[in-house]
DNA sequence: CTCGATGATGTTAGTGACTAACATTCTATC
DNA sequence: GATAGAATGTTAGTCACTAACATCATCGAG
């Protein structure tokens, strides 16, 4: 458990880095100019985020989805069940910042480095899902099993990517589930 | 075009870089020492490799991919389309080197830094499928033909990497073909 | 209150990727 | 063989990141 004053020290950390990056950019901020303005050394700041990227890149998606797509097993094809599984954890999203996520995401996508690093995030996620996707919880997960969850996941990247990017003033829960239907049409619609 | 000279210093640098790497991996061989390897000074390998990285990361997909799709356009959903252009391009892939190929993505695998970048190298070709499905060439992509190509362009990700992972003795673009029937179940059966 | 333990932070000195500026050496062609 | 232009080298730097060790803050036990 992260006592009161580490977290404090991580916060401000955290906080001076995003203004500063967004004010001069990301490859002109260092990690120096960031734990002076935060009244630390870098290895302070070394120590709270493993990277320099990491700073900015605190993924709010990861975690919780793939016990979703375990929970809505069927008889369906892999990548039905991958996005009704996601589907059924993102129309309920709340998120407590929205204005915050798009702002990050902005700036991960105004460099390189960054945009990489957000891609390789999802790396974790699709490994997670793809698992929950596997017949057995024992069992490697297969072929198709991996592809759908690449997709799907993919799917939810490009869409936080759209609606940060764009001028968007919808709901991103709304935007996340488009995405999954272009790969599942019929998973949303009220036919039979 | 690239002189005979130069062209031989990129080649040697090139192979000599995976034999150390495959040795020795990626994170303990430096460019100091692949330059002396080589015979050259750090300075001439990067002028031929913009980062380290990218002497292992030659993605040999990534370009004629987006062509395909354009040619592909029917009145389908963008999914299909994107499915359908990619696998007329992987159905006749001839592969000079698959056991290249497969050490490359082996090595890829295995360092973290290099997961990431691989990663990142798909935007690029994301981006440029996009732009194929998009209905007009000047207009941007909405988001279902963002989805469609991330969706497409994840499922050939994620079967070179397995294909490469596994021992898999059969052909890449077999499995290339596998990974899109996950996503466009009838586009290769042979029913009406 | 003092002592000591533990956790948070600092200092210093390094490695390695990558760049800029400039000097040098090839190589082709006249 | 002189000479222009490409290819390469040297040097000196910046910046991300790490290891080892020193110091400081906080808090409970005596």
């Amino acid at each position: 458990m992260p006592s009161i004053r580490a977290q404090r020290t991580r916060d401000r950390l955290q906080e001076v880095a995003l203004r500063l990056i967004v004010e001069r950019g990301y490859e002109r901020t260092t990690v120096e100019q960031i734990a002076a303005a935060a009244g630390v050394s870098h290895m302070t700041f070394f120590r709270y985020f493993p990277t320099k990227e990491s700073v900015v890149l605190d993924d709010p998606f990861d975690p919780t989805l793939a016990a979703a797509v375990a929970a809505a097993s069927s008889d369906l094809p892999a990548l039905q069940r991958a996005c009704r599984g996601l589907r059924a954890v993102v129309e309920h999203l709340e998120l407590p910042d929205q204005e915050q996520v798009r702002a990050r995401v902005r700036i991960g996508a105004g460099s390189p480095t960054l945009l990489a690093g957000m891609w390789a995030n999802t790396v974790a996620t699709q490994e997670a899902v793809a698992q929950a996707l596997a017949p057995g919880l024992e069992s490697e997960p297969g072929l198709p099993e991996r592809v759908a969850a690449a997709a799907a996941v993919a799917a939810l990247t490009t869409a936080v990517l759209a609606w940060s990017l764009g001028e968007d003033n919808g709901s991103l829960a709304g935007r996340l589930v488009q995405a999954l239907d272009v790969l599942d049409p019929e998973g949303g619609d009220d036919d039979a």
